[in-house]
DNA sequence: GCGACAG
DNA sequence: ATCTTGTCGC
């Protein structure tokens, strides 16, 4: 027992300065459960719940809201979603964004009916200075299996990948593969993926690509994207 | 010191 | 992230 079920919580004692920040990553880090890149433990692809989690802004009243939007990893249908709305918690610093989107997220999982069997992050994991980022912090604070599909190559560095959907090349830091940029539709530029907490390179990966059956992006992300605005306009 | 920099 | 319409192309 205690994967959860009181629900998921913000620590406490939540950074409010960057060296503050900087000190909580060093320490959860050691918290985040790798697997092999090509494991094959973690949720199976196609089936099972995913859920896509997204944050807007409207830096002029300081609001931030969050979406969790959960679909069906089989046919990318919504099953059920929630959003929350709050006041902004971080500035944007670059390696710092888990401590801005989080806590708003956090609410909206809570408001979730659901329980996640992945939960895919719109930015990145592994790939990350530190080796912790949005998709890590989020996983260790939830214990959920997590995975990152950012839009860009933040500051890391990448072959182009084949033409076709499916194909893929190293995502490098230095000489380290931190994640993939991965194919998701013919001709059209690449995604960015990273692995999170319980879950392999491949592995997410290959959910990526089930979620992004019709758009560039996965399925989860677009929903979560779209509902997150809303809520921010309502809100 | 300068430039780059997930969302 | 966000400011923002139409428009070229399949």
């Amino acid at each position: 027992m205690s994967q959860r079920t009181a629900g998921y919580r913000l620590p406490t004692d939540w950074p409010t300065t960057e060296a503050e920040a900087t000190a909580v990553q060093l320490s959860l880090r050691e918290r985040v459960e790798r697997y092999a890149d090509e494991s094959v433990e973690g949720p199976a692809v196609g089936t099972g719940t995913v859920v896509g989690v997204d944050v807007a802004y409207d830096d002029e009243r300081d609001v931030v809201a969050a979406a969790a939007v959960a679909l069906d990893g089989g046919t990318l249908e919504v099953l059920a979603s929630a959003t929350a709305v709050g006041r902004v918690a971080f500035p944007y610093v670059p390696g710092l964004l888990a401590f801005r989107e989080i806590p708003a997220v956090l609410g909206a999982l809570e408001r979730l009916d659901r329980t996640p069997d992945l939960v895919v992050c719109d930015g990145y994991g592994l790939a990350h200075p530190r080796r912790f980022g949005l998709a890590s912090h989020l996983g260790v604070l939830t214990g959920l299996p997590t995975i990152g599909v950012a839009k860009n190559p933040f500051t890391f560095r990448f072959e182009a990948p084949g033409p076709r959907r499916g194909d893929w090349s190293p995502l490098l830091d230095g000489g380290e593969e931190v994640g993939r940029a991965l194919r998701t539709r013919d001709g059209v530029k690449p995604v960015f993926v990273s692995v999170g907490h319980r879950i392999g390179l491949a592995a997410a990966c290959a959910h990526t690509l089930a979620l992004a059956r019709d758009y560039r992006l996965p399925e989860s992300t677009r929903r979560a994207d779209s509902l997150c605005r809303e809520a921010l306009r309502a809100g």
